[in-house]
DNA sequence: TTAAAAACTGAATGCCTATTCATTTTTTTG
DNA sequence: CAAAAAAATGAATAGGCATTCAGTTTTTAA
C-alpha cells in the first residue's frame, strides 16, 4: 500500500486531481469497474503518472478511504471543541456527521465498498472509530449510565451512520441546517429521557 | 432482473446449489470479481445451466439480496410473535437480528455490496425496511414518545445494524446467546431510562 | 417403444483493463 | 548554457471473464 505524496506544488496539484477524479470514479462505477485510464484521463494526467504516486489501484483506494476517516475525525473534533458535557458532545458529534455527509455525499459509497474490496480494510476502519469512541466515553464515564462501552460505541455509531442515510434514501435531497439540528435534538432527547412512555 | 425458479425437484436442487455457491463466491471475492464459471463449478452445474435460471449475473445478485431481506423479516416476525409491548418487540427484534447475523455471517457483505453494484438496489433494500419499521412504530405510537418516525426508524435500524458488527470487528467470534441477550438488555435499558446520568 | 419436448452442456466469442517500460519532456545543477 | 537527473508519457503486453448457442442427454407423453 505504498503512496508517494509529491511535495512540489505542480506535482501535488496533479496528485490532488487524481484523488478527486478517483473519488468520482469509485463512486460512479465502484472499485472493480473503476478504470485507471478513466481516472487519469479525467485528471488530465497520463496513466504512467498515476504509477509514480501509487503502487497500484488498491493503494489509491486505501489512501482515499483513510483520508475520509481523517477528514471526518477532524471535522467532528473541530465542531466538538467547546462542548462541555458528554450530552452536548454527542449532539454536536451527530450534527457534525450529518453536515459532513451533506457536503460529502460519496462517503458511504467509498467507505462501505471496503467490505467487498478487502474486509480487513473495513474492519480496520470501523475498529479505529470504535476504539476512539470507547476511549472518549470512558473518559466521560461519570456522566453516563454504567454500560458496556463497546456496545454503547456501536450503538451511537449506528445511530449517526443510519441517520446520515436519510438524504440518500430520499432522492439525494440535501438536508437543511434546520433539519439537521431538529434530527439531532430528537435523538438526544430520546437518549436523555427515554423512548417509551412511562405508563408502560 | 429475470429469475426462473424451477419447480421440479431435481432442478430446484441445482438452483439452490447455485444460490449457495454464489453466496459464498460473492462473499469471498465480491460481486465484480465473482465468476460465473467458479459459481457453477462449485455447484456441480454447467455454465449454461446458470443461464436457464438467471437472466444474468446481476439478476442472481438481486435474487440473493432480497432473499436475505425476506429471511431477515421472516425470522424477526417469528421471534416477535407473542411480544405485547413495543419495548418487548424492540428487545426481541434486536435479539433476532443478532441471532440471524450469528447464523448468517455473510449478510453484511452481501447487503452492503449493493451500494457499489447499483445504488438503487441499496436504496430499495433499506427503504423497504424503513417503511415497514415506520408503519409498526406508528401503530404502537401510543407507547412511545412523540418523535419523527422516520428518524426513529433510522435510529433503531442503525443500532441493530452496528451491534451486529460486533462479532466481525472481533475476529469473527460468534456471540453466545448470553452475550446477545445482555447486549439487547443494555440497549433497551438505555432506550428506557436514558443514557445520561440525571445530575447532568 | 419412440418421437417430440425440455433440460442441460461447455467450448468459443467478444470485450475489457491493470500495469510496465522505453522514450520524451521538464527541471535542476554547476 | 549544457549535461545530468527527475518527472511525465501512453502504446503495448498479458490476463481476465460474461454470455451465447449448436449440439447432447434426459424426460415426457402417446
Amino acid at each position: 500500500m505504498e503512496v508517494k505524496i509529491p511535495v512540489k506544488k505542480k506535482a501535488k496539484e496533479k496528485f490532488d486531481k487524481i484523488i478527486k477524479s478517483a473519488d468520482q470514479e469509485f463512486y460512479e462505477y465502484g472499485y472493480e469497474k473503476a478504470s485507471i485510464a478513466n481516472i487519469t484521463r479525467n485528471a488530465d494526467v497520463a496513466v504512467g503518472t498515476f504509477y509514480l504516486y501509487f503502487e497500484d489501484k488498491l493503494s489509491l483506494y486505501h489512501y482515499i478511504l483513510f483520508d475520509y476517516q481523517s477528514r471526518i475525525k477532524n471535522y467532528q473534533n473541530e465542531r466538538i471543541v467547546g462542548c462541555k458535557t458528554r450530552k452536548e458532545k454527542e449532539r454536536m458529534g451527530l450534527i457534525a456527521w450529518l453536515e459532513f455527509i451533506n457536503e460529502n455525499p460519496h462517503a458511504y459509497n467509498i467507505i462501505w465498498q471496503s467490505l467487498a474490496i478487502d474486509k480487513t480494510l473495513f474492519i480496520d476502519y470501523y475498529s479505529k472509530f470504535k476504539k476512539s469512541y470507547e476511549k472518549r466515553l470512558t473518559k466521560d464515564g461519570d456522566q453516563i449510565v454504567d454500560v458496556n462501552k463497546e456496545d454503547l460505541s456501536l450503538m451511537l455509531m449506528g445511530i449517526s451512520t443510519f441517520l446520515g442515510l436519510k438524504s440518500m434514501l430520499n432522492n439525494e435531497t440535501k438536508l437543511s441546517q434546520e433539519e439537521i439540528e431538529n434530527t439531532a435534538n430528537s435523538i438526544i432527547s430520546i437518549l436523555e429521557t427515554g423512548l417509551f412512555k412511562k405508563s408502560n
